[in-house]
DNA sequence: TACGTGATCACG
DNA sequence: GTGATCACGTAA
C-alpha cells in the first residue's frame, strides 16, 4: 500500500526515518518499474547544523523542504551524485529524511544496465548509488510521492528494534556536535548498508 | 587515502 | 563575478 500524505506530515522526522526502514522505493519510468526496500535512512531538520536549512536557511536549491511533507528533495551532490530525500513535516518547518541504500527488489536488470556491470550487493548500497540505479535526478526534485513515477510502499514487514542500527550521520563533520545525533538508521547486518 | 566534478552559496 | 565547499563513489 503506497504510503499517504498523512505519514510524511508528521512532525518528528526522527521517527519517521525510523519507520521507513523495511519500507520500499518504487519508480516506474516509461512503464519500467524498478524498487527496493529502504534499508538505511538519516533525519534532517533545520534545528540543526548538518541540514541544508539549518535556522531556517532557504535557498533556490532547498527551497522544496520548506514545502508540505511527501516531496522529493533531490540535489546534486560533489558535483556528480544525485541525493534522494524525502521530505516531512509541514509547510515551512524544514526536515527530511535522507534514503541513504536500499536492497534491489524489482527490475535488477534495469538497475544494473543504468549502474554497470557490478557485484549485486554494490548496486544500491549508497545514496548516491540507489539513486542511479533507480533513475532519479534533479528533474525529480519535488515530485509528489503519491503520482505513479515515485513513491513508497508499505510491504507489511515491521524491523523489529532488535534489527534496528543506530548511529551518527555519515560525511557532515562540518555540523560540529550535532554530526554526533544519533539520526542514522539500518537494518543490522543487511548487505546493501552502506560502508 | 586521494581525487574527480560542477552546482551552490556567501561574499562583495 | 569568484572561490571555497560539499548529506559521495571509486580506485589504490
Amino acid at each position: 500500500m503506497k504510503l499517504e500524505p498523512a505519514f510524511y506530515h508528521r512532525k518528528n522526522v526522527v521517527t519517521i526515518a525510523r519507520q521507513l526502514l523495511g519500507k520500499v522505493l518504487i519508480t516506474s519510468i516509461k512503464g519500467k518499474v524498478t524498487s527496493g526496500m529502504i534499508v538505511e535512512t538519516e533525519a534532517y531538520s533545520w534545528k540543526e547544523r548538518g541540514c541544508h536549512a539549518y535556522n531556517g536557511r532557504k535557498t533556490q536549491r532547498n527551497e522544496i523542504m520548506f514545502d508540505d511533507g511527501g516531496r522529493a528533495y533531490v540535489y546534486l551532490c560533489y558535483g556528480m551524485h544525485y541525493l534522494f530525500n524525502v521530505v516531512t513535516n509541514t509547510s515551512d518547518i524544514a526536515e527530511a529524511v535522507l534514503i541513504r541504500a536500499v536492497e534491489p527488489l524489482e527490475g535488477v536488470d534495469l538497475m544494473i544496465k543504468r549502474r554497470g556491470d557490478i557485484p549485486l550487493h554494490q548496486l544500491t548500497s549508497g545514496p548516491g548509488k540507489l539513486t542511479r540505479a533507480l533513475g532519479i535526478d534533479r528533474s525529480w526534485n519535488g515530485k509528489v510521492l503519491w503520482n505513479d513515477e515515485v513513491w513508497i510502499e508499505d510491504i507489511d514487514r515491521k524491523v523489529p528494534s532488535r534489527q534496528c542500527e543506530v548511529s551518527k550521520r555519515i560525511g557532515i563533520d562540518y555540523a560540529g556536535a550535532d554530526a554526533n545525533l544519533p539520526w542514522r538508521f539500518s537494518i543490522r547486518g543487511n548487505k546493501w548498508v552502506s560502508k
